[in-house]
DNA sequence: GCAAATATAATAGTATTACTATCATAAATG
DNA sequence: CATTTATGATAGTAATACTATTATATTTGC
């Protein structure tokens, strides 16, 4: 897997960016130093001045590759969505049984990213904290729709709707599969969240995790009366 | 239920305030006219000169009563969590039946807000609004342990705390009563964000809500094998 | 090998933000 | 009615989130 991942590019909507931050030295290098940089500062701390400070380089510089900060979360949103996406098609492809199936994509969709892949300048491990602490951020603002429109979530949509593809295989009669699927996902990583902040409202923790009390909670839901 | 909200008085945390709101008449015009102002452009381009403006007052004297704007959507995300424990408590109060008791509490924290109360200067549909769309800003910061040191989510922690216990009393022996208290109330907001939003994603439409999402998934979860 | 195109860097400038500080004035209270 | 307290007006600051312009490298196409 991993070695298929260095060979394939992931791909984001390319309205999202200016230039191509994968085409070029300067554009890697933005990408690999917002991630540290938005890790140790957080998001509303982040200029593009800082991270060309961090990087040796001009922060007009980094103007030409994205027009503002908010376009690089969803960049980093839609590439951390898009290698999730990646993951979760080649782990659950080759196998046949719904139920298998369901339960392996949870496991993916809700587990901790704990491994940096060092195939590519993208450290995954930071990404994924960054995920948790501030895609939401990525769509909660006032040109949501406006955004939505140019399509900046498609593939963060694409992977929902295949997780309620998998969810409607077990139960087709189930009726919330779009709703359980979404709950999965950002659910997961509101339980990440709290397991770090608010270890008091969440039971993830001492063992037992997110994909633990998903699976529970999606397979009592799918094998149940109705 | 309205006639005693007349008479007592939501408190929030007074820490999170410099002077109480509550106790004047400029105090009461900044809480009403933020959740008007903050409805209409967005936390992000709220700011406390534009409050100012719209109030007729001065941006000096606004921060006389809260320090920063974070503060007042703190405040004002207390002052919501503060009214729902409120309805919570009153309305399954008299409920005996553990099973009636965790139906009803899941009705009340997962339904849409839809009257205003017409009670105080606080119009609680917008103020539903700024919830859905802006609370997760709250705690979603570098400053959320120190804020939670501060007490600054108290009362949402209560809450979570509350319904995770009449989950507890549905079935002692289901062992992510937080994690699923806390998916329920984050979980419906985001589920009503989505209907807003991102409609392709969500089954809570066209009759269907998440209250009803989450009444046959949390009574599926907990009448059932493990 | 050189001209032209392209990428990057440097500098400056702007309106706005998120405040703090100071002083003046109005309203409430004892 | 004197004094405290609340509010308003004005000014100032460092930083933000950009845009614009010009200069200098670097790459590329012929």
């Amino acid at each position: 897997m991993k070695d298929l991942l260095s060979v394939l590019k992931i791909t984001v909507p390319d309205k999202i960016y200016i230039k191509d931050p994968e085409t070029s030295d300067l554009g890697k290098r933005i990408i690999e130093n917002s991630i540290i940089l938005i890790n140790e500062i957080g998001f509303e701390s982040f200029t593009f001045k800082k991270l060309g400070t961090k990087i040796g380089s001009n922060e007009s510089s980094i103007y030409r590759y994205f027009e503002s900060k908010h376009k690089l979360l969803l960049y980093l949103s839609s590439w951390y969505w898009a290698w999730l996406e990646y993951q979760l098609v080649i782990e659950t492809f080759s196998i046949s049984d719904v139920n298998e199936k369901l339960d392996k994509a949870i496991s993916i969709v809700t587990r901790t990213v704990e491994e940096d892949s060092t195939y590519s300048h993208i450290n995954e491990v930071l990404l994924y904290k960054i995920i948790v602490n501030e895609s939401s951020k990525s769509f909660l603002t006032k040109e949501v729709d406006k955004d939505n429109k140019e399509g900046y979530f498609e593939i963060y949509k694409r992977l929902i709707t295949r997780i309620q593809e998998m969810i409607s295989a077990v139960n087709p009669s189930f009726n919330f599969a779009l709703s359980l699927a979404s709950t999965i996902v950002e659910g997961s990583l509101h339980q990440h969240y709290l397991n770090e902040h608010f270890p008091s409202l969440t039971n993830c923790k001492n063992g037992e995790t997110p994909t633990n009390f998903f699976q529970q909670l999606v397979f009592n839901s799918l094998h149940n009366g109705k």
